[in-house]
DNA sequence: TATTGTTATACTCTATAACTATA
DNA sequence: TATAGTTATAGAGTATAACAATA
């Protein structure tokens, strides 16, 4: 008989087979992307959820609570403190909505309107800072194949 | 004087800014792929989290924790709960460490590795299932450019 | 009867500090 | 002195149920 096998050990960790993982690879860079992002966006006080949050109320004036969670995938109830947060920062304001008492529509301030012209342009270019391995060919392709997962 | 603009409201959403944004774009790809393994992988009873640190250690027998945490990005405090579960379940054993009195090397049970293999096949297929709009080659150019970004 | 916005609350995930046993 | 694993705990993020006002 043969003695037992050595309890192995590893010594480089062999990541092969979840890097065949889309999944596994999209987290992986979203992470990567997000924790830049954390960095320089913590000067204007905006997690990424407060971004998507006012650049939408940006490009669409008026928007409802409503709407912003079905473009963004939020629950109600989680919006309302982020919602109110930004009001006090004086960033947005509630105006009722023209069709809908029930609804309140959503707008910048002229103060959220200068804040996200110098985060939108931060957003941008930290995203070309936290690839720059990729080509401005590369991360447009890239784009596009992403919103084909998702659209 | 005019009168006063009316109160705008929205009709259809504007994204088209948050879209040029390579993190939005990620991360919405990202949860697209995700919900679908949360669907399919119930059956195991794996969470993605799970799932990854299960399959590293089938493919790297006698992984530390501590390795585990520094490959996923994980808390070693987060993970003590999920290694004790995993090991509850039968699905793993830890073994004293071959040359380090105070790590413990994890290795799947038989149980456990039969599991990961038709999981690790319900995990690849559902990956093509989920992204039915990107051909072969798409999926791998992807694959590509995502390590570009975090690697 | 359904929807918008809201409150309260629970659950999960992530993060920090401190301890023990060993290197 | 530093590291692997652990405990306790705090904070952030995400989830469900229920209510008032309006459609």
């Amino acid at each position: 008989m043969a003695d037992k096998d050595p309890v192995p050990f590893v010594e480089k960790i062999n990541t092969r087979y979840l890097e065949t993982l889309l999944g596994y690879n999209a987290r992986r860079a979203a992470l990567s992307i997000i924790g830049v992002f954390l960095e320089r966006m913590a000067e204007y006080g905006l997690r990424p959820v407060d971004f998507s949050v006012m650049s939408l109320i940006g490009h669409n004036p008026g928007i409802t609570s409503r709407q912003l969670c079905s473009a963004l995938g939020l629950l109600a109830p989680n919006l309302v403190g982020m919602v109110n947060t930004l009001e006090k920062n004086g960033w947005i304001q509630r105006m009722p909505h023209p069709n809908d008492g029930r609804a309140m529509g959503l707008h910048l301030t002229d103060a959220g309107k200068v804040l996200m012209k110098e985060a939108e342009k931060t957003a941008s270019q930290l995203e070309i800072d936290s690839t720059p391995k990729l080509s401005v060919e590369e991360r447009k392709t890239l784009i596009g194949l992403l919103k084909k997962i998702y659209k």
